[in-house]
DNA sequence: TATTGTTATACTCTATAACTATA
DNA sequence: TATAGTTATAGAGTATAACAATA
């Protein structure tokens, strides 16, 4: 333990650095696989359970959580995806009944996106499944552990929206 | 404080159960908005720098870390993705120059994939680029919180792994 | 002119299932 | 029969760019 204390000081830099890289690298290799088989059971999960797919519950969830409905523009920032796709989401959940496109009175290029009664109604119980789950797959933390890990998360993610906003759309919640 | 400790303990379990599914989501939420940034942002990178893809540079990293080369199978699982994926991945990796089937001596129907020389080269410039991304985006944890986070998701993973293999191609690391 | 949203297109990744050739 | 890998197909999600309507 000393020694290795004591190593870690005389230690160069460029030797931290790239004990530094490597660290970074483990954290991201095990952030990622982590993240892709949880995805990956809940994507599988809602087509079994309620035929959705991810990114129309994650709309879905969008708008839940904004009564007053959003522009296509804003729900294109929220999901980090392109305008384009979000009229495809649109098109599919507004056919389904699922959400309805509302003509903006100040702007008639502009359309607020709400959800209908249908599908608040159809939201609430995926919702309600879907936390379950979710709590399911985390259950290897206990409560102090999933505290601990949403304040290192915000660390990294507030890091990253103050430098790297420029890639997509981000300034996400 | 003690409040809320005698709070805590005086409350149902029904609410402490509420109370957790919504801890887990929120952590589930920040998990994926965080990796969705950061995989936007490297496959951004990688696109730019190298004109290469995540799947593309991701398999070509698994045949780094195994020079005597992979199944397609095996590629299969630790990608997390079925057969036919791998094969066209392969393909258009093997048309680069940047990987080889090296027919198996005892089994005719198997290939092994390695990485060529060529492969292996330009492998390494990218992996020392990506390496330095990777700690450039997580500079915004110190070496302490990356070791505690690496912990806390290798919790979730073995966690995942034990229960819900079934779900995909896991048995991943 | 700039902005909001749509359309058209093309690309990548993905799963499924039928297929071939070995074992 | 079972297994390793391929092929064919279809579907989802994505970005880009040209476009229409409105500001």
């Amino acid at each position: 333990m000393r020694q290795h204390e004591i190593a870690n000081d005389t230690i160069d830099l460029e030797t931290r650095l790239t004990q530094d890289h490597h660290q970074s690298l483990k954290l991201w290799l095990r952030m990622l696989s982590t993240t892709v088989m949880i995805e990956n059971e809940i994507r599988n999960r809602l087509r079994a359970e309620f035929d959705i797919t991810l990114p129309r519950f994650d709309l879905m969830a969008q708008l839940e959580r904004h009564p007053e409905g959003l522009r296509m523009g804003e729900l294109s920032k929220r999901m980090m995806v392109t305008g384009g796709n979000i009229t495809g989401i649109t098109d599919q959940l507004e056919q389904e009944g699922l959400v309805m496109r509302v003509t903006d009175k100040q702007d008639r290029r502009a359309y607020s996106v709400k959800l209908t009664p249908a599908g608040r109604k159809a939201f609430k119980t995926m919702a309600s499944v879907h936390e379950s789950w979710v709590a399911e797959l985390f259950s290897g933390l206990d409560a102090e552990q999933k505290s601990q890990m949403i304040g290192l998360l915000s660390s990294v993610k507030s890091d990253l929206s103050a430098n790297f906003s420029a890639s997509k759309h981000n300034e996400h919640e």
